[in-house]
DNA sequence: TTGAAAGCGATACCAT
DNA sequence: ATGGTATCGCTTTCAA
């Protein structure tokens, strides 16, 4: 059935009526308008019939919205953007939004140009893991009303909504919880990162040792180049000249994957050599021998404040602009990876 | 810098010529209609000032063409999907196309709906991972000349491009390894399933256990049904029940993960109780202990057969209708999980 | 109760 | 070489 494209205009004619009529019927204020009953039905049927459907593209040049939300991340392949891509999708979807995906890369320039891209593309709202340097952009997206919502990290520069986790205190805990178990020397690999995401956990990190008068072991690796056997070498030169640690804190999960490469290289046995807890909680730290301590972060509650804040933003059109401000708290999973056996 | 939305009427407005030189300036047929460059120049450099950019909602309602390709995935935050989605999403962009993804969860309905949704919203391409029962809506597709690339499986049924991997000849090759491994009670943890890539696998590992004389041992578990501790008990139920068993073949790596669960929990050592291979190789195989044997996809080359693939039906608009067919060859990684010790 | 017509932003045919 | 204008499909104001 190759039924070729009908439009607002042949079911009007087709029907001897107005265009007017049809998409007031269309649009549901038939009654408002008070299109007689037996009008209304005729049209309906005539459509049931035809199976048409309204052109978006059309409406969308004549409304200015286009029902289309930017999903923009670091990188759509990762577990846990993907994850949340997943769940967001199911809620846009249900109201009527579709969702286009990208990735940054974290890379201010590409971030910029996709911004310009879909600007022009009457795009409704963004939802973003802003990259460093994208203050001033994110600012001209919120004086032209676009709904922003930024997560994951956020710009203490601008005024914008977002949704976060605690980062400094679920480091903190994290810490707090090697230290519980009885570990003196606690390492902490990090990405070295101007997110702001990254300093928190740095900074719980460290409230933790100083409060319990440790000291300081940061390995800071540069950020993610794709080439892994780098980290992974930065990470094992690390514990090499470092031999007096009895934990390793990850501040973030794919730097625990290498690191437990590392560590297996090396020959050391977790927990008894070396304790470990990671940032990002991971259905593959449950499978590993022994289980890897993860700190999870609240997918599934990241997701529903993502989709329910856009949805707030874009509902308010352009009136005041209510600013989103979540920090929603992570979970600690402590699994045998930071249980030490000679814990009575 | 609010700066409201400016357009190809504001420019030619300005400058005081009319809309369609500035149209054929835009689209560098300026030669072609020997338009003065000094012009050119004036509206080039208007052009720079203002920053202005066509509408691409406009643009698509003439052209009838929106620059948008559907990437329709069982699951998006599948690893292996989600790694597909950033890789093609570049391509994309780069030709100046956009995606936009959804998930199926495997469920024709739902399928069907997005198809529909996307229809309507005119988009000019699909890449789609079919459901089951999705025959007659793709023929409809094609009959109303989308673009249309399946992948991961694909219909026997209906004359539609495709990208795929050699299914039957890698669980051939993978079950034959074990053969090989001195393994003589090969069991297959299968998904239940009418894709014809699963198919396809069971077919293969099917033709090789015959060929060298052994049984058949198969456990279906039903489609991924979101309670894993149901595949697990699975699982564990049929290793128990089949304790001849020297080797096991998961045809997907998300059993493989469940599958790795039961055989802790049942004590067995890998792989001198039981030799493991898994279909879709995961970074994970090679970190856990031992590294289990994975059959690779060869996740670039997918990516990138996709996205020539649908730039070239994208191109030849509706003259003949070329049928892509693409079989690429997946990589075994034999790893220390089917290397049996014993072996001389 | 229904219809005519303007307009969203861009393209391209037909004039001049 | 440039400009006027119909058109894509739809919403909505104003008139009738």
């Amino acid at each position: 059935m190759a039924k070729k494209k009908i439009s607002i205009k042949d079911i009007a004619k087709a029907l001897d009526i107005s265009i007017t009529t049809v998409s007031f019927i269309l649009n549901g204020k038939a009654k408002e308008k008070r299109i007689s009953s037996e009008l209304i039905a005729r049209v309906e049927s005539y459509i049931q019939e035809t199976g048409y459907r309204p052109s978006h593209l059309a409406q969308s040049l004549r409304l200015g919205k286009s029902k289309v939300i930017v999903f923009m991340v670091e990188d759509i392949s990762n577990h846990f953007f993907a994850s949340i891509a997943r769940l967001i999708e199911e809620k846009a979807f249900e109201n009527g939004y579709k969702i286009i995906y990208c990735s940054t890369e974290n890379d201010p320039k590409k971030a910029k140009e996709l911004i310009g891209t879909f600007k022009v593309r009457n795009v409704d709202g963004f939802v973003i893991t802003p990259t460093p340097d994208l203050e001033s952009t994110i600012s001209e997206l919120l004086e032209e009303d676009f709904a922003v919502l930024l997560f994951d990290r956020w710009m203490p520069e601008v005024d914008c909504s977002y949704v976060i986790v605690e980062n400094e205190q679920s480091a903190f805990e994290a810490t707090e919880h090697l230290v519980m178990q009885g570990c003196k020397h606690i390492g902490l690999i990090h990405v070295e990162s101007d997110q702001m995401q990254m300093k928190l956990r740095l900074a719980g990190y460290r409230r933790a040792v100083m409060k319990y008068g440790l000291a300081e072991h940061v390995l800071h690796v540069p950020f993610h180049n794709y080439s892994e056997n780098e980290e992974l070498e930065k990470i094992t030169g690390f514990l090499k000249a470092n031999p007096e640690l009895d934990a390793v804190f990850f501040s973030t999960n794919y730097l625990a994957f290498e690191g437990l490469r590392a560590i297996q290289q090396l020959g050391k046995r977790i927990p008894d050599d070396l304790a470990v807890v990671s940032f990002d909680d991971h259905y593959f730290f449950s499978l590993f021998q022994p289980n890897i301590t993860g700190i999870e972060q609240p997918l599934h509650q990241i997701a529903d404040r993502l989709m329910e804040g856009m949805l707030e933003l874009l509902k308010e059109n352009g009136n005041q602009k209510a600013v989103i401000r979540e920090v929603l708290p992570t979970v600690l999973h402590p699994r045998g990876s930071s249980v030490k056996k000679g814990d009575k």
